[in-house]
Parts: C-alpha cells; sequence; structure tokens
DNA sequence: TGTATTGTGTTATATCATAACATGTCAAGG
DNA sequence: CCTTGACATGTTATGATATAACACAATACA
C-alpha cells in the first residue's frame, strides 16, 4: 500500500499540483457559494454548509463516509444519507464534484464558471487537480452531436501521474 | 423506475444508436482477442472467454454481478472474484471497458485500435456508446502536459440522451 | 394559521468490490 | 516422469459504497 507521510505529493497534497495561496479559498468560495444558491432560490443550510467547508478545508477528494463521520463528530445525523443528500446538492449546483474512480467528493475549485471539469488523479498519492476541461468537453461534444446524442453532465478523469510522484518514480531520468 | 420494454432505446439497445449489422460482431471480435492475446503471450482462458462472450453477446453494459450470475449458470465459479478477475483482465487487455457512472462493463467494440474511448449513457435507457475518442483524448492530454501530469488511463463519459430517448421525452417539439 | 414543500434524521437493506487463502492446471527443467 | 514455480480458479468472509422508505421538523407562503 502507498504511504502518504512518504509520498513528495500527498506532503503538498495541493489540487493544482503547486503551492498557492489558499488560505482564502475556503472562505471565498463559500461566500460565493451562498450568493451563488440564493439566486436560484436554494438553501445553504447549516449540513450543506458545513459538508461544503469540510470538502474545501481537506482540499483533497473525500469518500462519503469519511464525510459523514465529521460530520456527526459535529452533532449532525449519523446515517450514510445524511452525507450522500449533502453532497449530492452540492455537486448538482455545482459546488462540488463526484470523483468517480475514487468514489469520493472534491469541492469545486471555481464555482460559477463554466463546468466541464476533468480531473487528474495521480495514482501513487491520490492527489485530485481540477484541470480546465472546456476544450475536452468540447470535443466530447462534438463526438456526440456526430451520433445525435445531447449532452447533459460529463465526466472526465485521468489516471497517470503527478509531477511529483513522476520524479519519485523515475528518479534514474533526471537531468542532473 | 424505467422499463426497458417501452423505452425505444431498448427496444433496440445497440451500442452506435443505430441498427448495424453486428451478426458477426461477437465471433470477430473473439477472434481478434484470441491473436491479440497470444500474441502479448496471454491466456483467453475458458472464464475470460465466456465473459467476453457474455459481454458481446449482451452488447450493452452489464454489472460484475450480472456477468457472475450467467457464468454461474454455466457451471464456473459462484463468488464475485469470478467475475470481477476476468472482467479486470479483460479491461486490462483492451477487450472490455468499465463504465464507472453505471458502475459496469462492456465489451470493447474496436479491440486493437488506439484506446481513448468515450462513453455515451443514456439516462433513461442506460445504453452505452463508445464514442471515437480521439480528439477528447487529445485534449485532455494537452490539459494535462500544462500541468506536467503524466496520463495513463482515462474515463470519459457523457450523461444525456440518446436520439431515441430524446424524441420520446419531448415530442411535442417533433417537426410534423 | 393552515398547508404544501423542502430538509433532516432514522432504520434497514441493497449493491458493488476485494482480501486472504486453498486448490487446481500446466509448462519447463531436472 | 515428476517436481517445481507461475498462473489461474474457486472459496469464505468481509469491506466499502449507496439508496429506499418512512417519521418528523423547519420553512415558505397563501
Amino acid at each position: 500500500m502507498h504511504d502518504p507521510s512518504t509520498c513528495p505529493g500527498c506532503a503538498q497534497p495541493d489540487l493544482a499540483f503547486a503551492p498557492h495561496d489558499h488560505s482564502r479559498c475556503a472562505d471565498d468560495v463559500l461566500a460565493l457559494a451562498e450568493v451563488q444558491l440564493a439566486q436560484g432560490g436554494q438553501r445553504l443550510t447549516p449540513v450543506r454548509r458545513r459538508t461544503l467547508q469540510i470538502l474545501l478545508e481537506a482540499h483533497r477528494a473525500m469518500g462519503a463516509y469519511d464525510v459523514l463521520e465529521r460530520l456527526a463528530a459535529e452533532g449532525f445525523g449519523h446515517q450514510p444519507p445524511v452525507a450522500y443528500r449533502a453532497l449530492e446538492f452540492l455537486e448538482e449546483h455545482g459546488l462540488a464534484h463526484r470523483i468517480r474512480r475514487l468514489n469520493a467528493f472534491t469541492a469545486c475549485m471555481h464555482p460559477g464558471e463554466i463546468h466541464a471539469p476533468a480531473f487528474l488523479i495521480c495514482r501513487l498519492c491520490n492527489v485530485v487537480a481540477e484541470a480546465p476541461g472546456v476544450a475536452v468537453g468540447l470535443a466530447l461534444g462534438q463526438a456526440a452531436k456526430k451520433l445525435g446524442f445531447t449532452v447533459e453532465r460529463t465526466t472526465v478523469e485521468a489516471l497517470g501521474l503527478c509531477p511529483a510522484c513522476a520524479l519519485a518514480e523515475s528518479p534514474v531520468r533526471g537531468v542532473a
């Protein structure tokens, strides 16, 4: 099994594979979410709000049961539907994404923007990056159109190696 | 729940959304598979062969437990690992694909060809089409490259409506 | 305030997947 | 021939993920 404590990628589990100032990420996104939902007549209730916070704080993909554990510890319901409902709500409203390869969820880092997210998943450290997926979505849309298929939602995920783990994997090929 | 017997898409569960002569699909693919595997020193054992046949005959996505049921009825093992192992083997060798949104598997219709399959999944009749995914894969690869990510495998799935179900859904907008 | 809608929490169960181990098969080398 | 090692199959048991169905609470709004 993989040991996160020794993996370069895990040591710095940033969704973009590179450090950036995300001290305010959570707050900003949360505020944005609130506004967006209000405009659509939707409610960011305590469970939903806290669920989004948990995902934002974790800053990585979490399983529904992991989220549930946190929620339960804070006085919310203890049963799976509690987590699943909140997560599904967030996903429906573009505030979270489901990573199907990992059976996990992650907060959306660009709520409000156009949504055809593409995810890059490192098979060693499990870090997930949300890549700009516009081009991918476009290509997929065109392929679908040719078959008369109407696209409503997309799942685009790539499994591979993040920069850090790629280095760790084959250090022999280093330049020096 | 959706009733397949009344769904235009299900009545003709063709992976390409349109009828074509696939009377020989199964045999052809099976033969191809055999050759391909032999070249790689891999064995298409009875369970594996039968599993591929089952997928080919079904001509649609099947859950591992559905496959297992068929296998068991024919004298193979009765436990989940039997099906999962065969399915994973087929997937690893490009003879089957996993449809993550459906937790299901489907036979590959173009074994040997370049593999960046994109799937179109009808949310009403669950019919799955394997669309040419080269452009999609390319776009995804480029997005990944910008982040220094090395892509090894991809999952590209679109959920929406197949032509038949799209018509059934909004017949009001028909031309006539 | 009454009533419909939405949300929360529960119990119970369904569905999907894998770990660990025993047995069987088969080909290559002694 | 027969041993040995690699691979494949089968089993038991369990783990992990997800949803159905229902009771009650909160909210919205006529």
